[in-house]
RNA sequence: GCCCCCAUCGUCUAGUGGACUAGGACGCAGCCCUUUCAAGGCUACGACCGGGGUUCGAAUCCCCGUGGGGGCACCA
């Protein structure tokens, strides 16, 4: 456990939408930060103005509010380290790469992206160990690519990486990663619109923010070296840098494409966060969901965000790349929705009820939720659940109203028997109801299966349905008796 | 092609040299409960990628294969 405050951040470009990889960094980053007391941070990354796209920011805020881990300090929220929006830091990155060029361990470079592309073109008709930059630039002699640049013509800055050596980096789930230096490129780290990119943007801003602890995608980890070196070009410390592993597809076949995440819709999942909600997930179920996608737990693997937070420690998280199972979250979430007490379950599921043009009285909504509470395993199954206690009358299909291995007459005898019983009693709740019916079942000679059926297709509507005495009491006399002649007049029509 | 990472049931994983007949969860199958559907309970099926070492002893440590994944931009 760890026992200073760390400072944890979740740097997602505003670029596409806030999917699963981006959430369990956020959750584990979340984590760390509470358990030590410390400070989650958001920090939005959109240097990239090519591929901004508007509203993704807000997406991402929504998304995290929405699961509960919301940040600490945000651009929104604002805090002691701002701003967080790279964009209006500027100056900040270019103070930095000018030490960075001052100092010998970078150096402006007037390749155009024409040449550049050409030169990638050759080396792969060459087929050259490595396709790379090839140092034209590097060449150059300092006062040279001064009197360049103070020309006006354009220039990106270029890191000088080490050409001999190696460079091992430390990952805190895997331990030391070590790289021979000629096979890493002198990356570009400030455009020619004068913005960083990633490379020098994130270690600026994490030494500035005074980020203790980087969760970040294990996609980083080719760049993971590079990053080392620029840090320690400034002669700054490290952070403990932990890269959780990549998440598959269902298959295991790779990462999740635009067509996987298509039809993982259409099979009523979704890898974004946002969709999440509307498909009747809770937050709850997300969260244990995507918090054991490589976080290895031996076992009591339901937990709440307090009980993760009191059980999670980075030491136990998985190397291996994890495939999603879409499985799994309809159990977490059904887990989850059956912990929640009556009262929060009922708030929660009621929108998709109006959402739906059924009028809810709160009261009667309490009485059904016990009844439907473990039957659900989204909150939007409450609609098939529970819709017939929100309505006027019910149209059951008329193949429901016969019974099995019974004919149509026979059904309608036994509709209208169950009428004759239910008719004269004072109501028709749970105790009063059922040992009159229960009698008639030994007496009639059918089973209960067959008599209870009937009654339940007329007052529900529907084959499967919450208990039916229970239902019956909560739908009341007037109605349950209503249906039933209903129903009886299908059976005599058939 | 080059570089990096990874390797236990179908999937997510526990396991840090002897307590492993390899544990849990999801899923799957069966049974119990039951007026339907669930939930719940019980049971079953099911894995240490291969080969070499190291060691009295290896799922665990090392090497080599093989397989899988990721990355090779003035994107993050």
């Amino acid at each position: 456990m760890n026992t200073k405050p760390a400072r944890t951040r979740l740097a997602p470009s505003p670029t596409g939408r806030f999917h699963l990889a981006n959430a369990r960094n956020a959750l584990y980053s979340y984590l760390v930060a509470r358990q030590t007391g410390g400070q989650f941070i958001l920090r939005i990354e959109d240097t990239d103005q090519s591929r901004f796209v508007p509203g993704a920011e807000e997406v991402i805020v929504r998304s995290l509010e929405w699961l509960g881990i919301a940040p600490d300090e945000s651009p929104y929220r604002g805090g002691s380290h701002g701003p967080y929006r790279q964009t209006e830091r500027r100056d900040i990155y270019q103070q930095y790469a000018r030490e960075l060029v001052e100092k010998g361990h970078a150096y402006p470079c007037f390749c155009t992206p024409e040449r550049l592309q050409q030169m990638r073109k050759e080396q792969e008709t060459r087929k050259v160990e490595r396709v790379r930059y090839d140092g034209l630039c590097r060449q150059l002699e300092p006062g040279e690519a001064a009197r360049r640049v103070t020309a006006g013509e354009k220039y990106t800055i270029r890191f000088k990486m080490p050409q001999d050596g190696s460079t091992t980096a430390h990952d805190h789930i895997r331990g030391d990663i070590t790289v021979e230096n000629q096979y890493l490129d002198d990356y570009v780290i400030v455009k020619s619109d004068g913005l960083p990119t990633y490379h020098l943007a994130a270690m600026v801003d994490d030494h500035e923010m005074k980020i203790t602890h980087v969760l970040r995608s294990a996609e980083w980890l080719p760049t993971f070296p590079l990053h080392v070196q620029i840090i320690r070009a400034f002669g700054w410390d490290e952070p403990v840098w932990v890269h959780p592993s990549i998440l598959l597809k269902p298959s295991g076949k790779g990462k999740m494409s635009k067509r996987d995440s298509a039809a993982a819709m259409q099979d009523g999942h979704s890898i974004f966060v946002d969709d999440l909600k509307g498909l009747g997930y809770t937050p709850e179920g997300v969260l244990n969901w995507i918090a054991l996608m490589g976080w290895g737990v031996a076992e009591d693997d339901v937990m709440t965000l307090g009980q993760m937070t009191e059980r999670f420690s980075i030491d136990n998280l998985t190397p291996s790349p994890a495939a999603i199972n879409f499985q799994k979250l309809d159990h977490f979430n059904g887990t989850h929705i059956r912990l929640l007490t009556t009262e929060d379950l009922a708030g929660r599921i009621k929108p998709y009820l109006t959402g739906a043009g059924l009028e809810v009285q709160n009261e009667t909504l309490l009485k059904v939720t016990p009844l439907i509470r473990e039957r659900l395993v989204t909150l939007d199954d409450s609609l098939t659940f529970a819709s017939f206690f929100f309505k006027e009358s019910v149209e059951p299909e008329p193949q429901d109203l016969v019974a099995k291995g019974l004919d149509a007459r026979q059904s309608a005898a036994i509709a209208r028997n169950s009428l004759e019983i239910l008719s004269p009693l004072p109501d028709v709740s749970h105790s009063v109801a059922e040992p009159p019916m229960r009698e008639y079942v030994e007496r009639s000679g059918f089973n209960a299966g067959q008599v209870f059926g009937i009654l339940r297709a007329a007052v529900t509507g529907q084959k499967v349905s919450p208990p039916l005495f229970e239902s019956m009491e909560i739908i009341g006399r007037e109605k349950v008796l209503q249906r039933l002649k209903h129903a009886i007049n299908i059976l005599e029509g058939m």
